[in-house]
DNA sequence: TTGTAAGCGTTATCAC
DNA sequence: GTGATAACGCTTACAA
C-alpha cells in the first residue's frame, strides 16, 4: 500500500496525491475528494521511512532516560510522562533510549543514525559524556538538568540550590538550629550529579548564613536506606530536630525511623524538602515541600527542543525554576530533643 | 556523511562498503580494514530511514502505554522499564506511544505508517479497539494483558483470578471469615479492564468455595481514595477482618484508614494482595502478596514479539503467570472485631 | 490544475 | 573480490 497505488486508483499522478495530502499545492476540490475517498477506503498512510529519507527529518525526538534497571523516581517518571505527552501534542513521536551502563549502543543508535531530529536528555551529570557527544555530532538537544558549563547548552532545570536553602530558611524560621540534609546516593553525588551537588551548596550556604548547625549525609534511593540513614543520624546527632531532603525514594523509610524513635512529625521533628507534588500530598503527614512541576518542565523542554530543531543556530536558552514551598503538615516549631533539662 | 562518502574516501564502491559492514559478502581483509578506518575516523553510521526503506523493516518496536496523564502504577512502570531494557538488549529501539484519550493520532502514526516492526500493547481491555486495529492492519503485536477472546492474540499476563483466589484462601486458612476485595477504579472495571474483572471472578469463586462472607468494592487509584474506601468499609461492614487488593496506589491510604481506626496490621486486621515486589517490601509492615515479576513479563513480551516479527504466521501463544504468595508481615490469624462478646 | 522525473541513502542483484 | 545500478516510497522542482 503506497502512494502509487492510491494514485492509480484515483486516476491521478503520485505527485497529485502527495499534494492533496500536504496541501502544498492547490488541488481541484473534486480530485481531492476522490483521492481522499480512496485513501480512507484503503487506510493509506505515507511510509515514515520514505518520508524521513526524502525530507531529511524524522518527526521523532529521542528521550534519553537513566538505565531502566535502576527504578525511576516519581519525579523522573513525571518528566517522561510530560515529555511524551507534549511531544504527542506536537505530533512528534518519541524514541526511548536507556543510556549509561550497558546501553551505550542504544544511545549511539539514536544519536548517530539520523533516527531523531533532536533529543531530550535526562539525569545530566556535571561532566556528561552524552552532552559532549551530542554537541560533537551537532544534534539539537535540550537537557532536563545541566552540566558544569551551563551556558554551553539549552536546558530546563530545578534550582535545587535555592530550594534547599529555602527549606533550611523555613526550618530556621520555625526555630530549628540543628538540621540535616539527606542527599541522594553517595555514588550519584560523587559522579557529579547536579541536583545532589547543588543541594549541598544551597544547604551549606543557608546553614552558614543563619548560623545553624548543619550535617549532610548521602543516602541510597530506597526506603531501607532512608530508614537506616535516619536511625544513624538520630544517634550520632541527638540534637537534630529537622531534616531537609531531595531523596523522595528514601522518605518512607525516614518516616519509619522517626516513628520507631517515637518522634512525631511535626510535633517532635520536622521534615521538608523537594518532591513531586503528588508524592508530597500522599505522605502522612503531607510533606511541606517545594513541589516540582514535572509537567511544566517536560513540556518546556519539548518546546525548547522544537525551537532548536527549527533553527539550530539559535542562542542557547536556560530555564531555572524554583517553585515556592507549599506549606503542608510536616514542619512545625522546634522542640529540642535534648535540651538544658536533659 | 553517507555511504558514498565513505566509499570515495576508501577508494571502493558503495556496495563494497555496505558488504564490509554487513558481512553478507566476503571482502578482502585489507579493503575491509581500510574502510573500517575511514568509518571510525568519520564516525559514520548508516542512515536508519534509508535502511528501513530498503529493507522493509525498522528495527524498532512500538510500546503503547496508557495515556501519560494518568500516572503509571509501579507495576506498569516496571513493564515499561523491562520492555525497554529487553528491546535494547536485542538492539531494537522503542517508540513510545500514549494511547487512548486525546492521543489516538499517536497510536495511528505508530501503527500505520510502517514506523515499527511490531508493538507491545499495555493495559488491554476485554474489548479493545487497539487490538482490533492492530489485527486489521496485520502488524505483529503482543499484549501485556488480554481481551475477552484470548485465543485470538499473543499475550503475557498475570493470572489475577488465581492470585486473588489464593489470597482469599490464605486469609481463610488464617481463620478470616469476612473479607473484602478492594478492586481498581469503578471506571476501569466498568470499561472491561481485565485484571479488575478477573479479580472479581477469583474473589467470588474463592469466597463461595470457602463459604465466606465477601464484599467487593471499587476504589480509585490513589491514596485518598484508598483511605476513604476503607473508612467506609469499616463502618458498613464492622465484621470485616481482612482485605485483599490489587490496587497498589490506594494501599498507603488503606493503611492510614486502618491506623486511624486503631486497627493494627496484622494484629487486628490482615492485608494482602497482588503487587510489585519492590512495593510490597517497602510497605510497613511489608505486604504479604503475590509478587508481580514485571521484569520477566516485559522481557517475555519482547521475546514473543521478536518471534512474531520473524514469522507472523506463527500460532498465537499465551503466557499466564501466577507467582506464589510471598509471606511477609501483613497477614495474621483472624481476631474478630465484633464478636459474641460485643 | 496536473504530470514527469530526480533524488534522498541504503541494500542487493547482476555483471565482470 | 569488486563495481554498476535498480529499487524501496516519498516530496518537490520543473514542465505542460
Amino acid at each position: 500500500m503506497n502512494i502509487g497505488e492510491i494514485a492509480k486508483r484515483s486516476g491521478v499522478s503520485r505527485s497529485t496525491v502527495s499534494y492533496a495530502l500536504s496541501g502544498k499545492r492547490p488541488v481541484a476540490e473534486a480530485t481531492r475528494r476522490r483521492i481522499q475517498t480512496v485513501i480512507d477506503e484503503l487506510g493509506y498512510r505515507p511510509n515514515a521511512a520514505a518520508r524521513a529519507l526524502k525530507e531529511g527529518r524524522t518527526r521523532t525526538i529521542g528521550l534519553v532516560i537513566p538505565p531502566a534497571a535502576q527504578r525511576l523516581t516519581d519525579v523522573q517518571l513525571g518528566f517522561v510522562a510530560s515529555v511524551v505527552d507534549a511531544a504527542a501534542r506536537a505530533d512528534l513521536d518519541v524514541l526511548l533510549s536507556p543510556s549509561g551502563g550497558e546501553h551505550d549502543r542504544s544511545f549511539e543508535r539514536v544519536v548517530t543514525g539520523a533516527r531523531v531530529d533532536g533529543v531530550v536528555l535526562m539525569e545530566i551529570r556535571l561532566e556528561d559524556a552524552r552532552v559532549t557527544r551530542l554537541t560533537e555530532v551537532g544534534l539539537p538537544f535540550v537537557g532536563i538538568g545541566h552540566t558544569s558549563r551551563p551556558e554551553e547548552m539549552t536546558w530546563v532545570d530545578i534550582d535545587y540550590e535555592t530550594l534547599i536553602a529555602r527549606c533550611v530558611g523555613h526550618l530556621a524560621d520555625l526555630g530549628h538550629r540543628h538540621i540535616a540534609l539527606v542527599n541522594r546516593s553517595a555514588e550519584l553525588v560523587a559522579a557529579g550529579y547536579g541536583p545532589g551537588h547543588r543541594a549541598q551548596l544551597g544547604f551549606s550556604r543557608a546553614v552558614a548564613e543563619r548560623g545553624l548547625q548543619g550535617v549532610q549525609v548521602c543516602c541510597a534511593d530506597d526506603a531501607q536506606a532512608g530508614r537506616a540513614c535516619v536511625e544513624k543520624l538520630l544517634v550520632t546527632h541527638p540534637e537534630l530536630t529537622a531534616i531537609a531532603t531531595l531523596n523522595e525514594a528514601a522518605m518512607p523509610g525516614m518516616h519509619r525511623a522517626l516513628a520507631d524513635a517515637h518522634l512525631a512529625v511535626p510535633g517532635d521533628f520536622s521534615l521538608t524538602g523537594v518532591a513531586a507534588r503528588h508524592w508530597a500530598e500522599n505522605l502522612h503527614p503531607p510533606l511541606t515541600a517545594a513541589d516540582i512541576l514535572a509537567d511544566e518542565l517536560g513540556a518546556q523542554a519539548v518546546e525548547l527542543l522544537i525551537q532548536r530543531i527549527a533553527d539550530p543556530g539559535l542562542p542557547h536558552r536556560q530555564l531555572l525554576t524554583a517553585p515556592p514551598i507549599s506549606l503542608r503538615e510536616s514542619t512545625g516549631p522546634a522542640r529540642p530533643r535534648v535540651g538544658p533539662a536533659a
